[in-house]
DNA sequence: GTGGATGAG
DNA sequence: GGCTCATCCAC
């Protein structure tokens, strides 16, 4: 790795940015103005974290759905936001819906033209097609059209707030999002439409696919590929066009979900849903020692301060960003010494308050450090605990006590809350893991713009849907019984515009969150910051 | 409950 | 390449 000076060496013009730390000892980070060592300081990644929350809330008031994928990039799911527009510009496209098994009739060229619609970004071009404005061929074609648009349109604004250039893909699956999101930058978008995705994939390799970076990229590749002149040149269109699904599935020993996945993966057809909520199951503090500054255990208690400072205000964060009040159950403490790794965790009650919380995630650090220290004791296997390479404290099983909100102001200002909170979280309802969204075979058609298949259920209070026998979860029957209309809408009416009742319902799905991507949503996913000055609350910065 | 592996950034 | 972080799984 470079020095700072090695860096600016080659690279006169490098402006070296600051980062938030956390000083040993001291359980809030702060910007410091000296050159912070790492020996007795520890990255803060909390300005980050601000900075994500901010662009998601801008996210989410432009979009119904939006998926952190990570702190500085999200998926956004433009189904209905495509849809509106399209019943706003189009609206004889409803028309054609009357029989829902038959292809939509495109609209004249002239009709196009009239909406004014232009294309946003860069447009990925296949081999051979025309220079010049891209073809648009079909309905696939206009709604990736209109999501180049709101893609530009949410990047310009997020610019307008926040000061950030990105760049975002624009395309009908995650994976393609994903990658066309990287293909050109910075502050740039690209736009993939369906008849492009083979030359679009062209350019990529099976390693370039999110969750095949790693030994299963390379293994999947080993049992595909033997690294012929014609498979270098195409990778993922050679297996593409060499391999049924049967045949992936017995060259990955029988490994059916993988090879489904590399199936669609190359096809572009990896319709995987958007999550809105991801719930956090572990939240971990970690801090290599250099230099073997930690030679005994008291070294370690100023790091604890740290450990815990840290992961406190995340909680705090975690709160504040979804609503809600988490409480982790569980705390682990690591260590490794020499090439020796071990670990010992603790259960801890719930505890609202912050200051008790971290009262106690100290003291109970405090213990599970004895512990490991008697554990290297006893091990004979281990050389010695000191000096310690490394530490960490993890936090998890986050129970949710949204539900004691006001029972716990009830109680006891800043109290603890008794075994009966912690014992039942499981039942509060905000604890209810949603089912996952199994998608495989999406509808097709417009219509599936407005789909739902599958709704989180929960264990107490649910309801049999009369339409379709499923189980709904209460709070999810009103929508529920949206996508039966929406079903009907699609499919049933005659021809025949619909009427101003329709079109307020219409509306009002249109407005519902839908957590069911399909074939036909379009996902744009966008990311990449620049850094940009901002006093953080509760925390203090220089003026550089 | 633990240790290690994996994957992303 | 070092480092940070989250998740999963075998034992």
């Amino acid at each position: 790795m470079d020095t700072l000076q090695s860096a600016l060496q080659k690279c006169p013009s490098l402006v070296a940015a600051h980062t938030a730390v956390f000083k040993k000892g001291e359980p809030t980070w702060k910007y410091v103005n000296y050159k912070p060592s790492a020996i007795d300081h520890k990255v803060s990644l909390d300005p980050y974290r601000r900075e994500s929350r901010k662009m998601m809330r801008i996210f989410q008031g432009f979009c119904d759905l939006v998926e952190k994928a990570s702190v500085d990039e999200s998926f956004m799911d433009f189904g209905r936001l495509v849809f509106k527009k399209i019943l706003e510009l189009f609206p004889q496209i409803l028309e054609g819906m009357e029989d829902s098994s038959s292809q939509l009739p495109m609209i004249s060229k002239e009709v196009l033209d009239e909406s004014g619609l232009e294309w946003q970004g860069e447009v990925f071009a296949v081999e051979g097609e025309n220079e010049g404005e891209p073809e648009i061929r079909d309905w696939d074609d206009v709604a990736i059209l209109i999501g180049s648009n709101l893609a530009q349109e949410i990047r310009h604004l997020l610019f307008q707030e926040l000061g950030y250039t990105t760049s975002g893909g624009i395309g009908r699956t995650k994976t393609l999002a994903k990658l066309a999101s990287g293909y050109k930058k910075p502050d740039a978008q690209t736009v993939i439409r369906d008849r492009c995705i083979p030359d679009f994939l062209q350019r990529f390799s099976l390693t370039d696919f999110w969750s095949l970076g790693g030994k299963i990229g390379d293994f999947v590749r080993s049992r595909l590929t033997s690294g012929t002149i014609e498979e270098d040149d195409d990778e993922i269109g050679y297996i593409r066009n060499h391999f049924t699904l049967k045949e992936l599935i017995n060259r990955l020993d029988k490994d059916r979900e993988l090879a489904e996945r590399v199936y669609k993966i190359v096809r572009g057809e990896l319709y995987s849903p958007l999550s809105s909520r991801i719930d956090i199951k572990s939240m971990m503090a970690n801090k290599n020692f250099r230099g073997g500054s930690v030679r005994k255990g008291s070294d370690l208690v100023p790091w604890f301060e740290v450990f815990v400072g840290d992961l406190v205000l995340r909680l705090q964060d975690l709160d504040e960003e979804n609503d809600s009040v988490r409480r982790p159950t569980k705390l682990s403490l690591s260590m490794t010494a020499g090439h020796t790794t071990r670990s010992r965790q603790c259960t801890i009650g719930v505890i609202k308050d912050y200051d008790e919380i971290s009262k106690r995630l100290k003291e109970s650090s405090a213990r599970l450090l004895k512990e490991l220290e008697g554990v290297w004791k006893d091990d004979s296997t281990a050389p010695a605990m000191y000096p310690c390479i490394r530490a960490s404290l993890t936090i998890s099983g986050f129970s949710s006590l949204d539900g004691f909100k006001r029972i716990d102001v009830l109680i006891k200002k800043g109290g603890v809350l008794a075994k009966s909170a912690k014992k039942t979280p499981e039942k509060t309802p905000e604890n209810v893991v949603p089912e996952k969204a199994t998608v495989n075979d999406p509808p097709s058609g417009i219509a599936s713009l407005l789909t739902k298949k599958t709704v989180s259920v929960s264990d107490q209070d649910h309801y049999t849907c009369p339409d379709c026998g499923k189980g709904i979860a209460k709070e999810e029957v009103g929508e529920h019984k949206d996508y039966h209309f929406a079903l009907k809408v699609s499919s049933q009416l005659n021809g025949e515009r619909l009427s101003r009742r329709h079109k307020d319902h219409e509306s009002k799905i249109l407005k519902e969150h839908d957590r069911e991507p399909s074939k036909r949503h379009r996902g744009i996913e966008s990311g990449r910051s620049k850094r940009r000055k901002d006093l953080e609350k509760g925390q203090s910065r220089l003026p550089f």
